[in-house]
RNA sequence: GCCGAUGUAGCUCAGCCGGAAGAGCAGCGGUUUCGUAAACCGCAGGUCAAGGGUUCGAGUCCCUUCAUCGGCUCCA
């Protein structure tokens, strides 16, 4: 997960801004050395990004692995070279005239705004158009590595030529360079692909088809858990739970408007009895037919309707990954119908209600931006103007900081989004918060006033978990498949030391059932340490190792999945201890 | 969808210049009964992603399709 761009602060702290302009100078010196190999090669950008740089470049041939480690080794020649960067600067007429063989450069030039001062940096006898700010000397390109190369559209148009992109990362030490690819490497280890396989959480078949999820029984229970937690929390923040069917007529996605205009994202029509069939991409029809199933009056709002509703997006084959980009996935999906003023409160509970809930998962790190108005929108501007203020109000009020991506809202209403930060540091897009002001018009949803009139409710679309599939993709990761007790699959595993104990090692087992833990008795013909080592790559938060010893002391040997041996313990202190461990959780008893 | 790479046993992978399909783990059968991360012996396991082509001969070369991976674009 690159994050292009550097962030505006990033400038202003003295290391990111060394960073910035070491990668900026090494994209100019990979650039150099791709020439000097590829001389026919057309450039396009090389920017500096959030842990490296890249450069874009037309050729030919696509660039192979050994081209990589080629054009790597000449940078190096050139940093050792410690040539200086020079900045100079020259009109609209040179600059065209010094790229005139650079059709990407020229096309930059021409965008460029009349009063901008063109630049260019040199070193040795590379050149390039560009702003800066650079480094003095190739030579202060500390620690620099080429990463991958891949396709990449010029100015990011899928109509436009494809280039290919040169990635790489560059730091100011050798030690921080290892750092980063030891980040890369931990990222992998915790795949949530590897693991779910590892882990026999779930599969994806080919036989079934890309972006459909097969749950294994331990992600099973899993899902459960979440999902039980889920309902009980929302029945006690007043939201009502509903069931809606997976496949809708034509006519209710022609009402709602997704066939006009998300039709490309949704599975192809089934016919039934001359009737067209639409697997359902979104809940929010279903949902509204439940608001409309009876004339609703001023009283009964607002009216939280809750769904674990699962839909079905044809995502462009490209873009599926694992858990994080599937074509069938269950959100944790409500829409909240509520009168004008109680829009910024209800806005406000949902913040709270996705702290909670987050928390309870491990994610105590946000990233929240908030997206108005776009160019093209449905609805008043008043009511935009206020649907907007709330959300705002409703982080002030909670001194929550927030981005503002303006005009990045949805074309029928504003929007919170808030990504969650996992272990790694990596953001995660999972709660949405969004007003709609084309749904309530499309369906002509009313209520009765307290004046008699019939007014339009204000419709709020809400996703907290966001997919319980993508969610559970970036739980994995977050706990890299070490879950907390809570949400463990198999809480613990009875270990017999030889065959003669298993009879014991069930007892204990039975014991900790009715305690109400999942565990599992280890009874193959193996040795103990064999059971362990299972165990342990498992990642099963305890092992209750039993022989001779603790069969007399009707106790067991707990050893943790860090690899602590507690050694033995009287039956009631284990159960006494993993009682302990899920107080504060969702499973606290 | 686009660019590139990949697809061999349940999993991870080897298979050279086109000439008789391999290993480890997992599984199964036996032996072993063990004190905190891998006991030993044996057995079985394959339409080499699918389809087409070139060739005396294709896992290997070519084409098409499917899927996966890395990116791009997209992500009401």
């Amino acid at each position: 997960m690159l994050d292009h761009g550097t962030p505006e602060h990033a400038v202003h702290d003295p290391i990111e801004s060394l960073r910035h302009r070491m990668r900026h100078s090494a994209a100019h010196v990979m650039a150099d050395a791709v020439l000097q190999l590829f001389p026919e090669a057309k450039v396009g950008i090389g920017p500096p990004t959030a842990d490296g740089f890249y450069y874009d470049f037309d050729v030919a041939q696509p660039f192979t692995p050994e081209d990589l480690e080629r054009i790597e080794s000449l940078m190096l020649d050139t940093i050792r070279s410690n040539a200086p960067f020079v900045r100079e600067e020259l009109s609209r007429d040179s600059a065209k005239a010094m790229f005139d063989s650079q059709p990407y450069k020229q096309e930059i030039i021409d965008d460029l705004p009349d009063e901008t001062t063109l630049s260019i940096y040199r070193h040795g006898e590379f050149t390039d158009l560009c702003q800066g700010p650079h480094l003095d000397n190739t030579g202060e390109i500390t620690a620099v590595k080429l990463l991958n190369v891949a396709g990449a559209y010029w100015r990011g148009d899928e109509n436009r030529p494809m280039l290919q992109r040169i990635y790489g990362t560059a730091w100011e030490s050798q030690q921080e360079l290892e750092a980063h690819l030891e980040r890369l490497a931990e990222a992998e280890r915790r795949d949530h692909r590897t693991l779910g396989r590892q882990l026999n959480l779930f599969t994806v078949h080919e036989e079934i088809g890309p972006g459909l999820i097969v749950w294994h029984p331990r992600g099973g229970i899993m899902r459960s858990l979440i999902e039980d937690y889920w309902r009980d929390i929302h029945y006690r923040r007043g939201y009502s739970i509903v069931y809606s069917p997976h496949i809708g007529r034509a006519r209710l996605w022609q009402t709602s408007g997704h066939l006009d205009f998300y039709r490309d994202s949704m599975y192809a029509p089934m016919q039934i009895d001359e009737q067209e069939y639409f697997l359902k991409p979104m809940n929010c029809p279903f949902h509204i037919q439940v608001y409309r199933s009876a004339l609703r009056s001023y009283r009964e709002l607002p009216l939280r309707i809750a769904e674990l509703g699962t839909v079905y997006r044809y995502e462009r084959s490209g873009v599926l990954h694992g858990l994080m980009r599937v074509r069938g996935f269950t959100q944790d999906d409500a829409h909240i119908f509520c009168l004008p003023d109680q829009v910024e409160a209800e806005v406000g509970d949902v913040l709270d209600l996705t702290f909670e809930i987050m928390s309870a998962f491990g994610f105590e790190d946000y990233d929240i931006m908030l997206s108005t108005r776009p160019e093209k929108y449905v609805g008043e501007p008043e009511m935009w103007d206020h649907a907007t203020e709330s959300l705002r109000q409703a982080l002030v009020s909670r001194d929550l900081p927030y981005g503002m991506d303006d005009g990045g809202g949805a074309f029928y209403g504003p929007k919170i989004d808030i990504k969650i930060k996992d272990a790694l540091g990596r953001d995660w897009q999972c709660t949405t918060v969004q007003f709609d002001f084309n749904l309530p018009e499309r369906f002509d949803l009313v209520f009765q006033d307290d004046q008699g009139n019939r007014s339009r409710p204000y419709m709020v679309h809400r996703a907290i978990l966001g997919s319980l599939e993508r969610f559970f993709g970036v739980l994995v990761e977050h706990y890299a498949g070490a879950f907390p007790l809570w949400l463990a699959p198999l809480q613990a595993a009875v270990i017999p030391i030889a065959d003669r104990h298993n009879e014991y090692a069930e007892q204990v087992a039975a014991q900790l059932r009715d305690a109400g833990f999942r565990v599992e008795v280890d009874d193959r013909s193996e040795r103990m340490n064999q059971k362990i080592r299972q165990a342990q790559l498992q990642k099963t938060p305890y092992m209750l190792v039993v022989g001779d010893r603790e069969a007399d002391a009707d106790a067991a040997a707990v050893r943790t999945r860090d690899g602590d041996n507690h050694g033995a313990m009287p039956l009631a202190d284990v159960i006494a201890m993993l009682s302990a461990e899920l107080d504060g959780t969702p499973a606290a008893r």
